[in-house]
DNA sequence: TATTTTAACGCAATTGAGTTGCGTTTTATT
DNA sequence: AATAAAACGCAACTCAATTGCGTTAAAATA
């Protein structure tokens, strides 16, 4: 199956218009290794999209579970496939992530695995985030 | 030891200038299970403090090792004790959360061990923050 | 395929958290 | 008491993110 048919059933299957736009911006996501910035989105489009569509093609995507909010160093959001649609073998929605502390990107560790817990002292855990900060390889040199 | 004597002391440490506000403020975290947000804080001191005196503050306590930030639901900042300073016998600065999504409100989980990793392929990781998302105690009544 | 419905879009204006500049006040130093 | 240094209040500002609205494009239906 190629990437434009994957997109396109994965589309049919949440509901999602297929417009040129968000198609593209999904193949974005879909071709990254790293989580991806509104900035970022917003130069790799130039301005041919408004951010208030990237915003709310966004918006729609995390509703549909295709994408979901990390924080980034400075506090700002940054939006991530979650893994069990980007790899439809793996079903780890909760992956950590690494933000790099140098240049400020941030990486999904796919298979990074910490002890699941449902309870701690009366609190009920429905999910969690775990966010490593240290430094990325490119970084290391430097 | 009294609390003001405590925060004196502190002050003194970490060469902090010892203004009425500034005192106050560091005693509402010290009297404070959860983080706390700058709207919360507003609300607490009333008209009475300018929002930039808060940042700054926040921001020289933050500086001094005194407190941290802990991203919030929304992404907004919220501010929390270390746990070195707070409890002097302890010393886990890295000290899980866990959000409430009901109530939005942060909670500090001071005895919340994570195993500590260094490396990870080839990341170099120097710090990790856990945020755990659930229901606290007070929310799972209603 | 033409028509209707529905959602996405572009543009502009707005919100609100957080920051900065500056003159004044308060705390610490001598 | 005089001086230096940092904190303060106020106002203006920045910028990420949101919202309103008329227009355009995609889906549903005839």
């Amino acid at each position: 199956m190629s990437e434009i048919d994957f997109i396109d059933n994965t589309f049919t299957k949440y509901g999602l218009k297929k417009t040129k736009f968000r198609k593209e911006l999904y193949l974005l996501f879909y071709n990254s290794t790293n989580s991806l910035s509104v900035k970022f989105i917003t130069k790799e489009f130039g301005s041919s999209v408004d951010k208030a569509s990237i915003y709310r093609a966004l918006d729609s995507f995390e509703k549909s579970g295709l994408i979901h909010k990390v924080p980034d160093k400075d506090n700002l959001l940054r939006y991530s496939l979650c893994q069990s649609e980007c790899k439809p073998e793996s079903h780890s929605h909760d992956h950590a992530h690494l933000l790099c502390s140098k240049c400020n990107e941030t990486f999904c560790l796919n298979d990074f695995e910490i002890p699941v817990i449902k309870k701690h002292k009366g609190f009920i855990i429905e999910n969690y985030q775990v966010i490593l900060e240290g430094h990325c390889l490119s970084c290391q040199a430097s």
